[in-house]
DNA sequence: CCTACCGATCGGTAGG
DNA sequence: CCTACCGATCGGTAGG
């Protein structure tokens, strides 16, 4: 599956012809912006709260002008998901490769969940509550797509904690926890803000300790 | 505060009235259910995706006749989480009662646990998910308002919590515990339901096992 | 509660 | 990317 972005590149240059153009380049750094101001509006006025005008107003464009790098409104709410899952896998990976091969579970557990909280905190952390709140609104086969990006982000917690389940650290099944975990954590962007009161680093020690009693 | 419903019928009668007529007792039937059918829809498809001819026409009205209950499509809004609070305090009230003076932490915790997730899946479970999705479409008095009973609601907790923490079962604060333990469980109002591969028992001791330990 | 209606806003398009 | 615009939908109201 390919963005919207990629598709409307794809037709303009016919499919197969790798060089991007100055133009094509300007482009995509346009839709990038557009993506961005689009992720901070519908975090905080939703996506049915948000008009196309007010993205476009945003990004300093006229109104109708979206639609020049957009098919629909709801590719851009796709999109919005789309390049937030991908910077978030990229980013979990980097944390994942960061630990030793001989690393214990909860030193897994705990790069895992300290990543998942910067992320929420971090420039790019209007995507999440985006997802939690507009999931419904996507198209079945936008479903499917971040879906997928969701599931393999997902997956890379499962060793981690089947490793703390095996150990006894972790009481709960490793499914069951994974989906109470990921609440509990994607919640904590409605309520946490770095440095009143709690650092991140001291949130990510509560939640070990909640859910594995480590301290 | 008052809902806006006790506002249109203390307009109606005068203030300090307090038999009601045959009339305002149907008047008060119709609007529960307009607060039931709005509740299901609002979760279903989200506030701004709901029009006020989607709830009427549920409701087996015309358009306009809405506004004879409701004085906008915002104070529906405020009368479902309302209505839905309310409810799931007596609920608790009544699960807590259920218990003997010399119940343990455990046993108040998951006392709490498996009448928030019943809550949940129960006949009137839309109104949690509406909560979460479209708390910030409430006016600032609104939000108040509601904010009051959810406080009330989730200090009850507390107790346990405490109790808890001092005997070492949860090592994470009390106060972040419930903060983490409110997201992971408001969350299963997503991928949980009923009969499916788990029941709500063995989801509360799944739960109870995440958070202290216990199974 | 219904009928009839208004003003505003919205997503999207044509043509350049 | 901009200009100019359309058709549809929406929340809400007047008057009964």
């Amino acid at each position: 599956m390919q963005t919207s972005h990629e598709a409307v590149i794809a037709k303009k240059r016919g499919r197969g012809r790798p060089p991007k153009s100055a133009d094509e380049r300007n482009e995509s750094m346009r839709r990038g912006e557009l993506v961005k101001v689009a992720a901070q509006l519908f975090r905080q006025r939703g996506f049915h709260g948000t008009s196309t005008r007010d993205i476009a107003a945003a990004a300093g464009m006229q109104p109708g002008s979206l639609f020049y790098f957009f098919e629909s409104k709801e590719s851009i709410l796709h999109a919005v998901m789309r390049d937030g899952m991908a910077q978030a896998a990229t980013s979990q990976a980097a944390a994942l490769d960061g630990l030793t091969a001989r690393a214990s579970g909860v030193q897994r557990l705990r790069a895992l969940v300290r990543n998942h909280l910067q992320i929420m905190v971090g420039p790019e952390s209007d995507f999440i509550p985006v997802m939690l709140y507009e999931w419904r609104l996507l198209s079945e086969e936008q479903r499917v797509d971040v879906g997928t990006q969701k599931d393999e982000y997902e997956a890379q917690w499962m060793p981690a904690l089947q490793a703390l389940h095996h150990t006894g650290k972790l009481k709960a099944s490793p499914e069951i926890a994974r989906l109470l975990i990921f609440g509990a954590l994607n919640w904590t962007a409605q309520w946490f803000t770095e440095g009143r009161g709690l650092t991140l680093d001291e949130l990510t020690e509560q939640a070990l300790a909640l859910f594995i009693g480590e301290r």
